[in-house]
DNA sequence: CTTAGGG
DNA sequence: CCCTAAG
């Protein structure tokens, strides 16, 4: 199911919370259990739980996901939801109740929506009034037009497979220009591989753009392409994109510079707090998008590009007037002096002899590049302790039990750290006995108990950014407050096995660790925008500060995730946007990972320009990783 | 405890 | 995410 036909069934309903509002909610409460093969019923490990839980504070917000298919695929597999009074109805109480719920959690994305970044303030646990102003007329319309767009444009697994589909899209953009006769102004008939991103700059009112400037719109905001020839829909979506929510007015807004400002100014995205950003973004735009690395005036030789990409940045900062040529050597003392000196970790140095002794060619002298000796290290170790040839994958995998079956399991995926198998009947029948901490949390918010957060917390449902395509499973929420206790799950996780995981297990075991790896959660576009405002509004390194007041609903991200992954998005925007990359993902092209929206990469890396120039100018940035590689341009033949 | 950085 | 160093 996809969001916008969930959110258009609320749309003509606009009631879908009135069971929630008068509280006759059917207290239909979930219970995780893994089912065995005698039939037998296991309560979940930890892990299980985690891996459902994670759907309990994520929220949707990307235009598309897939319901449907992993419910049922879900219920497949070994674990599933059953209804407390009677399981025997699971299936069909869980597809209407999904239904529902899933309306429910797209209102409480406007709850989301609405709530002020401070989060000090109470919402409001019902906004059908959000609904409100959308014409009638629209409604009706908009379900007839989604369910056929959900057909003709490309499968939705597009949507999270973008590379895969890179040809295909690339054969509809011909075909398109062919049937579309409509002339654009500024698009060309050429599809350039990387987005228009012109088409979202100045003040445009998206109802003046023809259906093609309307695409190219959507291309540069969700960086890939689209057929639909549907102006409603396209401009929804775009809305969408840029304000991150799905309560998007269907006519009357206005995009000005990657934002959206509704002709009432009713809402207006969180802006760049009084930055002026207007000549940086054409600056900065002009240079990546058009001309290049490669191009820029005041830097002839190449090998300025390789050596540092931060020396590019520090000039950047410094505005058009990069009148400051120095030398290599005086700008990376200049960084060097800024950052912060420090000794190399314990850690490292004793990485720096294992290596020295395994591996005598191991670079010392540069630890940076040793990043990808250091994983095939790790990979070394894993001594998993049994190998089950299974469909040609050899799986590492481990014996265990199962109410007396001994199976096989992945190794990664069987790190029990949940209570025993025992006592199932009680866990059915009493308090859901929730062990991971964040469960807790989740339930007592829900609850009711702490009324501030109660909407926080049922507002947090969201669909992680990047995801695994192909093997995602089902979410669909089931997030009441009358002791409702969610679970939803992602089956086929289960079955398969991440490397990474591979090796955190393995390292851990081998380094004694008892400590708990956090859950991963994997960031979603919201809380992306939380901290790309946050930035805005405090500046890089203020992440206590923008986590007290940009994430005070987001319990589960600490500071350090917030640094975390604004690094990422630093070299995200360095490296995505690149004109070499054409957009492309870079890593790979993996098809798992939802690409950030280039129109928040753009804000990032404009943030990323802006606030060390406030601050003091040896403040520059320091990119790593890809910083070399993205900045190796290659010819200065610029684009058109 | 917070921030910065390397892993 | 984790870990550690430095404030």
């Amino acid at each position: 199911m996809e969001v916008e036909t969930l959110q258009d069934a609320e749309e003509t309903k606009n009631g879908g919370n009135d069971f929630e509002e008068n509280g006759s909610l059917d207290p239909v409460v979930y219970q995780l259990v893994r089912v065995e093969g005698d039939g037998t019923l296991v309560p979940p490990t930890e892990d299980e739980v985690l891996q459902i839980e994670q759907f309990l504070d994520d929220k949707v917000d990307l235009p598309s996901i897939d319901d449907v298919g992993n419910v049922e695929d879900f219920f497949t597999n070994d674990c599933m939801l059953l209804k407390e009074p009677d399981f025997e109805e699971g299936y069909s109480e869980l597809e209407t109740n999904g239904e529902i719920h899933t309306q429910q959690f797209d209102a409480d994305l406007e709850v989301d929506r609405l709530k002020p970044s401070d989060d000090s303030l109470d919402i409001p646990s019902k906004c059908t009034v959000v609904h409100d102003h959308k014409p009638d007329t629209e409604q009706g319309d908009n379900n007839i037009v989604h369910q056929d767009n959900a057909s003709t444009e490309t499968p939705k697994s597009t949507v999270l497979n973008d590379s895969c589909s890179a040809e295909k899209e690339k054969t509809d953009a011909c075909s398109r220009s062919v049937n579309n006769s409509s002339t654009g102004p500024s698009v060309s008939g050429v599809t350039s591989s990387v987005p228009d991103f012109s088409i979202l700059r100045g003040e445009v009112c998206l109802d003046n753009l023809t259906i093609r400037e309307l695409q190219e719109a959507f291309r540069a905001t969700f960086g890939r392409e689209t057929t639909v020839k549907d102006k409603l829909w396209l401009k929804r979506r775009i809305t969408m994109g840029l304000t991150n929510s799905c309560d998007v007015q269907s006519s009357g807004c206005v995009v000005k510079d990657y934002k959206i400002v509704c002709k009432d100014a009713k809402y207006e995205l969180p802006t760049i707090g009084g930055i002026p950003k207007a000549e940086v973004e054409a600056t900065s735009l002009v240079r990546y998008q058009v001309l290049g690395p490669g191009n820029e005036r005041d830097t002839p030789s190449c090998s300025y590009y390789r050596s540092e990409d931060q020396q590019r940045s520090s000039n950047r900062l410094k505005g058009v007037s990069t009148d400051n040529d120095e030398s290599e050597g005086t700008l990376q003392d200049e960084q060097g002096a800024a950052k912060r000196l420090r000794k190399p970790t314990k850690r490292y140095i004793e990485e720096l002899s294992d290596t020295e002794t395994l591996d005598s060619t191991g670079k010392l002298s540069s630890p940076g590049k040793r990043v990808a000796h250091g994983e095939v290290l790790l990979r070394q170790r894993v001594t998993p302790l049994q190998e089950v040839d299974s469909l040609s994958i050899t799986y590492p995998t481990r014996k265990d039990t199962f109410g007396g079956f001994s199976v096989h399991v992945p190794y990664a995926s069987r790190m029990r750290r949940g209570r025993p198998r025992r006592n199932f009947i009680s866990f059915l029948d009493d308090d859901p006995p929730v062990e991971c901490p964040e469960v807790q949390m989740a339930v007592e918010t829900m609850l009711g108990k702490d009324g501030e957060h109660v909407n926080h917390a049922s507002s947090a449902v969201e669909v992680p950014l990047s995801k695994n395509a192909e093997k995602k499973g089902g979410h669909i929420e089931t997030a009441e407050k009358k002791g409702g206790h969610i679970e939803t799950a992602d089956n086929k996780e289960i079955h398969s096995i991440e490397p990474e995981d591979i090796c955190r297990t393995d390292a851990k075991t081998k380094t004694k660790r008892g400590l708990k790896r956090k859950h991963h959660r994997a960031w979603t576009l919201s809380e992306v925008l939380k901290l790309v405002d946050g930035v805005a509004q405090f500046g890089p390194g203020k992440w206590s500060e923008i986590r007290r007041l940009s994430f005070a609903s987001y319990s589960y991200r600490t500071s350090v995730d917030l640094k975390d992954k604004w690094r990422n998005l630093l070299r995200a925007s360095q490296t995505q946007l690149s004109p070499e990359n054409d957009g492309v993902c870079p890593r790979k092209s993996n098809p798992s990972i939802i690409p950030i929206p280039p129109a928040i990469l753009l804000r990032v890396k404009e943030l990323a320009e802006l606030q060390p120039q406030a601050g003091n100018l040896a403040a520059a940035i320091k990119f790593s990783g890809q910083s070399s590689k993205a900045a190796q341009g290659r010819g200065s033949s610029g684009f058109p």
